[in-house]
DNA sequence: CGTGATCTTGAAGGGGGTCAACTGGAGTGG
DNA sequence: CCACTCCAGTTGACCCCCTTCAAGATCACG
């Protein structure tokens, strides 16, 4: 039985992945662009630098399940996710697969092996997806030549140190529910900044994935996806969402582990 | 009772902090230094950018439990950590603090403000502290003027991306004692690093910090740190930790909660 | 020495981890 | 087309760990 079936329309996909550029959507490889294209993803529309447009980029495919780059793999190069969507994992020594977080359009990825001597994190393309490759040797050359990519760069720096503190919130002390509540609302918020749907789509990230985001087992994960759709706030079929009570999901997002005994939510500082 | 006493030195703290300059160690306030201080300080020994030692930088002092930016506000430089410990946190709206990392020498603090109009998360000293401010309409200048600087705030900021990611394996789900063993061992590789004692050291933080850095209750962290002292691996003393068994602690920090379903991890693409 | 914060310890109850079985879709090969 | 396998997802049952509430112990500080 289904409490959580939707309507009738199961095999159309809610949102569509944008068709991405015809020498990527035809198969994984790599290919060239500009600095300039670069520019344009990072939202930099005015003062495009002279010479950007010519400074040549490599431009690389992947498709589902393919890795950008190895956990504790040499670093030689960091990336702006052009397209898709990308998991960050960390492996530990027992096998058990930590995933840190999920990148998209506009996210920068391999930052973090900078200083050290490998990739202390992997990250594999969830579904068909590209990405601007930045050699490492080029890095400080590049920013030196063109103040907007590193304005970009530390922008994107900033924005991959934000994301991350959101793992927090994920994985605090809270309730399973509340934690898938938070997950989904920054799922729509991140989809709504890309000008897709916030209410309704697809997650491209297995249960298992999301349990080890949030710190939970994946069957938790089911049950408290089955419980969101108990309460009404969602419809779920598999790996489609439909966000039903955006209010009733923000109530629940916000409380805390304790079922509190009196019912205002105010407490002093 | 107490099967978790020390030996007989519990007055005396085990790591001193090293006195800070004189300007410093008096009180809480601001001096002046420069830009080659910041970078011996990250490790630059040679090849020191002309100018440098003329260039001034902003030098700020905080005692305990001052806070250095707080959530929300307004930004208006970076800070590298030159002595002392922070922690950052992120307060819910139901009040509840999250505190998402610990930062000690050499540490940058504040650039996930850079593209934002806040900061996202606050920090706050957990004892007597001073950091290097740059303030943000000079990083882009000091960067181009010297390539170490850009260096060292790439450097400092990959690490910072890495250490978050350390936030994961504290809160993964695995049990509560797994958790604080990892912290332990995290804090005392971080001592390590800076030429303390890696196997005695005293805490900069309460339980309560410890607890919600791990993602469980206070009183579970007590209790953990009893069960780490019953089996033999720990000796605790309130703040003051030392660890006997390091191989032990190591062990168990590797174990997960789940025994494994056997583990090829490898999946054709 | 008192006052409050921090830390520890105990008892109780439930949430979620673990194990197991079932469902359904995708891929394979007869 | 169907049998078969494999994997993702769901659901149920059991029960242990951790949260919660409460009280006591210890420490920090004026």
């Amino acid at each position: 039985m289904s409490t959580l079936a939707f309507p009738a329309s199961r095999s159309v996909p809610i949102a569509p992945p944008r068709p991405s550029s015809a020498l990527l959507a035809t198969e994984a490889g790599a290919g060239r662009s500009t600095l300039a294209d670069l520019l344009r993803l990072m939202g930099v529309i005015d003062s495009l630098d002279d010479g950007a447009d010519v400074q040549p980029l490599l431009l690389r495919a992947l498709r589902p399940g393919e890795v950008l780059f190895h956990e504790g793999g040499a670093m030689d190069a960091v990336y702006f996710v052009r397209g898709g969507t990308f998991k960050r994992v960390r492996t530990c020594e027992d096998g058990y697969e930590q995933v840190l977080d999920f990148a998209d359009r506009g996210d920068l990825l391999g930052l973090d092996a900078l200083g050290q001597e490998s990739h202390p994190s992997g990250a594999v393309a969830l579904e068909l997806a590209s990405v601007y490759c930045v050699p490492v040797h080029e890095l400080h050359a590049l920013g030196h030549r063109y103040p907007s990519f590193d304005r970009i760069l530390h922008q994107a720096a900033a924005r991959a140190l934000a994301a991350r503190d959101e793992l927090a919130s994920m994985m605090a002390a809270v309730a399973a529910e509340v934690r898938l509540a938070r997950f989904l609302l920054l799922r729509s918020q991140r989809l709504a900044a890309s000008g897709q749907s916030p209410r309704r789509f697809r997650l491209r990230m297995g249960r298992r994935d999301i349990a080890s985001h949030l710190g939970v087992a994946h069957e938790t994960v089911s049950r408290s996806f089955g419980a969101l759709a108990g309460m009404g706030v969602l419809r779920v079929d598999n790996r489609e969402v439909e966000i039903i009570d955006m209010a009733g999901l923000r109530e629940l997002a916000r409380s805390t582990r304790r079922p509190q005994h009196d019912g205002d939510g105010l407490r002093a500082a």
